[in-house]
DNA sequence: TTGAAAGCGTTACCAT
DNA sequence: ATGGTAACGCTTTCAA
């Protein structure tokens, strides 16, 4: 039987070229059935994790099943159960090892639930709307955005179809969606303590996307840690978290009548370019003659040519924390959103010069 | 008449809460129809580009649709026309930055042929098969492996199934599959004539994933290009594509007797990490003691610290390439898999001494 | 152009 | 434990 199957199958080829994809000849649960002399349903069942079948029958049923090369077809048991186990995940920024990293978490963290990212890329400068509305309608059971934002078009159309949504490294206006940062606003204020502690005297800021609530918190807990030491800024130029841009923002700081003598970049990928600038277009040595500190510790940072001190935001416990949100609320619908902050912590290295009596760790 | 759906969707949300996700009201095609006045039909057809439906007719759908909120539902769709636009990537090295550029590259073109990804992360180590079955099982249209290979098994699976697949960066021993490749064996032995004209005499190699075929081929090519010259390697380590284990092998070069006066590293973010060793364990001004070549022409190899001469894959051709691969299959089934070569070319930077004479570009 | 109806491959309820 | 059957939400003939 088996044989006669695929001698239609390949006459079926031969004869005419399929036109429909559903004319493309698939192995069902009933073929399954069929074979193993059972009902439908039981062949659901043995493919049902906890469900109610003899284990002689479900025995049948698994040999008939591989005999035939019997997969369930997810997307007819997506259509029925009103879940589809799919994700979708938006991340701007994939050229920031922070994001790869933290992609890299979720979607472990995800699998091992049992679900599957839907990857949404997020062109910087393009509009993320037509890309999250197609995941809506694949009836993604989950949202995550990190490092863009959320229009209130598409938060409202999630909260209509109950589709929960976590935002990472962002926070947002419309409420109701769940969000998992880093310590901006202390991380940051902790970099102006340590700075100042150094004996730098005139600190410029290498701001992010300037809208993002990340640049705007870290941006804040900066100028209000030196506003603590009687400082203020001594430079402020945007980098718009992009390499290149940051490298440019730097040059325009380095070039003032009275340059900085310590940089806070808001973000890691910034601050690389920024040493970069600072070692090899105006020849500084970066941690004696200028500090760079940055925001996130992701890959690079540790690497010796750099040796940047930063503020750690581990990628790995916020994917970690992320996951979980987003799954409570897809077990419990309705439940609250959470807003978490992930704890980090200040990386030393040599990047910036080390106060006298900074405690070693 | 709105209202009293609405009137009705509250009541029924606060008399029983929805047990069975199936259960949880969704506006469907159905609704629009009734609420427009025509058949479920013509709902469908106004939402099918290319249909059949009087202009009159769809303003009246459309305005129904968007009063309620519809969207189509895309799983169903892929239910009944056997294709759901989904495709199947799988991706080892996330840290390694060359494939989150891929990645990129692949979402971005593919987005455009309106398909989507499904993201399958593959832990180096760990057995990918699972993943790629699942996503087999969500009727993916097709798989792209980057970076990673493919278990006979499931390529008989996508065989049977036929689901077009196409590997990057790595070729198959199974045939049926595509793949879009780098000029591993050529570049490789463009390297090793580059090495041997700047005047180096013990050129070492170290090696990424031994059972790769990309790993494979640059060894090869390596080899020809100093055989060529008679010359052989000074030293063979793996570094298995990891920044740490290659690390770990620059170290083991450098302590040798008569350690090497050049580094072909099979990956950029291989090379990256002898560099770092080199310069800061060893004290090698690298590019004037040492050399060191990698491959690819990945993100920090431009980075003036690194200034890192290397063999460039431009991911974005790749993934272009790979895409239109990929599509060609799945439009035209039962065609030829192709094998496709993305030129690139020798970027000559500063990690390498540069032989007089060589051609500035 | 339009509507009725038959799938698409499952799951889940209800009897047996 | 098992089978029959009605959904799930859509697309696609086939007639009208």
């Amino acid at each position: 039987m088996g044989a006669a199957w695929l001698c239609w199958a390949a006459m079926r080829r031969t004869i005419k070229p399929p036109a429909t994809a559903a004319s493309r000849r698939t192995v069902r649960a009933a073929d399954v059935a069929a074979l193993a002399g059972v009902s439908q349903s039981a062949v659901s069942r043995a493919f049902t994790p906890g469900a109610s079948v003899a284990g002689e029958t479900r025995a049948r049923i698994e040999s008939a099943a591989s005999d035939l090369g019997y997969r369930p077809n997810r997307l007819a048991r997506s259509l029925t159960r009103g879940e589809s186990r799919l994700i979708g995940v938006a991340m701007g920024h994939l050229e920031n090892y922070f994001y790869p990293a933290l992609l890299d978490g979720i979607g472990q963290h995800l699998a091992e639930a049992g679900y599957r990212v839907v990857l949404l890329g997020v062109r910087s400068g393009h509009d993320s709307e037509p890309a999250l509305a197609e995941a809506l309608d694949y009836r993604v059971d989950g949202l995550m955005l990190a490092g863009t934002t959320l229009s209130s078009r598409i938060a409202e159309q999630c909260a209509n179809e109950a589709v929960p949504v976590v935002l990472i490294n962002r926070t947002a206006m419309s409420d109701g969606v769940s969000t998992v940062t880093g310590e901006n606003f202390s991380g940051a204020r902790l970099i102006a303590d340590f700075l100042v502690a150094g004996g730098h005297r005139r600190p410029a800021f290498v701001a992010g996307q300037p809208e993002s609530s990340t640049n705007r918190d870290r941006a804040r807990g900066f100028a209000a840690g030196l506003a603590a030491h009687g400082l203020v800024l001594a430079g402020n130029e945007t980098g718009n978290y992009d390499f290149d841009e940051a490298a440019a923002a730097t040059r325009r700081l380095l070039r003032l009548p009275a340059p900085p003598d310590a940089l806070f970049c808001a973000s890691d990928h910034m601050a690389l370019a920024a040493i970069e600038v600072a070692r090899h277009e105006f020849g500084r040595a970066v941690g004696q003659d200028i500090s760079v500190v940055g925001f996130d510790d992701a890959g690079p940072a540790r690497w010796p040519s750099f040796a940047l001190t930063t503020y750690a935001q581990p990628a790995e416990a916020m994917a970690a924390a992320a996951v979980q949100a987003l799954l409570a609320q897809i077990e419990r619908p309705g439940s609250a959103p959470v807003h978490q902050v992930v704890p980090g912590r200040l990386m030393v290295r040599q990047s910036a010069r080390v106060p006298a009596g900074w405690p070693k760790d």
